[in-house]
DNA sequence: CCCATGAATAAGAATTTTCTCATTTCAAGG
DNA sequence: CCTTGAAATGAGAAAATTCTTATTCATGGG
């Protein structure tokens, strides 16, 4: 079934949502600032992330707007005690799928919970647009990267190499490899370009995300 | 831009949702009963439908339950004053994808429509790689277009703004909208780049693919 | 037919990408 | 520590892309 986080301050409302979301069948996560939400969701995969905006720290929409930068897709719905219509409208166009204001009825919530998984169900056979390696994220469809937050754009070398590393997450490439899948049949095989272009991606990427393999290759640290 | 059908009996009430879409730049049409609905579904793309509940003759959830059970996937959102939690439930579980309640504020809804289309747009992959004018073929993956069997590279400006001809065939650019997409908002207005572009792709593509329309843009032959 | 405006094109400057080569740095084994 | 092959880097040539400017061409209205 589905994984849910919630992102909310108040432990006895997120307990309530925890404990209905069990109920239906979904499991869940609690975060109560906004720090713990980065942080979970780098590190586990959810389906669908609830949004308190009212946390102590950081503005809810911040956190949405952090998510959203750093390429996230998965549904987010904000539910809030903020009636506002500005706030609404803010939180709409800032990349939420949903605005809920309490009080509300857990029934109605879980109602529009399952509209959003139900249009996140890909069809098989197709692939996600973005590709995330620990910090890095790849959008196939724009062709640049994210790396802490900031877009890279990626020249058409660079981004094909990347996404075959990206694809085969932890597999060696050889040079021959690389120069046959980045360059084609076509190539020189004493030229050292494929090295250059590592230190290419690895400038944008950081030093350590492609790791070398003594007399093997290259690889995509997991 | 989008289009719009509005599902709704009250003309006053639909009279103002479609002066309010057309002041943002969606068009509209409008359907008062279940009937007009169906027959201008099927006739017509829209890309989104408002749907009122109390509609005079048949109940507005069964129109909902047909349109999805004739495999129609568009976004549908509720409008309705009815309010409650049951009629929310049973309109989301039955395929709606927002519910809103009378009386509402039309920066809402907007906000409301703008998830929907935006969730309408089409992860690569998800659906074909490869989009079909006339005889020329665009790759979305490996960003090369096919003319008469011989693949044709296309180097990154050239081909999103092919892209975004290939997604809407026939629909009219103005060269402010082009600037706009396939360059952001970054530029000089006074550029005319938009028409060396289109020349670039004249010359790839055949001349009578892209034609211009006088004083107004340019456009994709269907 | 002529004019005015819009569109197309040619030419080339500026910029970016691509790739090579020479040199430096590194790592492992003796 | 030294040697040696492997890998990384710097510099820059070559090539392709991107964009501007100036000029030519076309179209529709008077």
């Amino acid at each position: 079934m589905s994984h849910i986080l919630i992102v909310e301050d108040d432990p006895r409302i997120a307990a309530f949502l925890a404990k209905g979301f069990l109920a239906k069948g979904f499991t869940s996560a609690i975060a109560s600032d906004d720090s713990q939400a980065m942080a979970l969701v780098q590190e586990s995969r959810f389906d669908l992330l609830i949004l308190d905006l009212g946390l102590p720290d950081k503005d809810g929409l911040e956190v949405l707007a952090e998510l959203r930068r750093q390429g996230h897709t998965l549904p987010i719905i904000i539910l809030t005690a903020r009636d506002d219509i500005h706030d609404k409208v803010a939180g709409l166009e800032g990349g939420a799928n949903d605005y809920i204001t309490k009080p509300f009825r857990f029934e109605e919530l879980l109602a529009r919970v399952r509209v959003q998984l139900r249009s996140t169900a890909v069809p098989v056979g197709t692939t996600a647009d973005v590709l995330h390696v620990g910090k890095v994220s790849l959008n196939l469809h724009t062709r640049q990267a994210i790396v802490d937050g900031a877009n890279v754009d990626l020249p058409a070398r660079e981004f094909t190499m990347a996404e075959l590393f990206f694809r085969h997450p932890g597999h060696i490439f050889s040079r021959e490899q690389l120069l046959e899948q980045v360059w084609g049949y076509k190539h020189d095989p004493g030229s050292n370009v494929v090295d250059v272009y590592v230190g290419y991606l690895r400038k944008k990427f950081g030093s350590h995300l492609i790791e070398t393999v003594r007399g093997r290759g290259y690889r995509l640290r997991t």
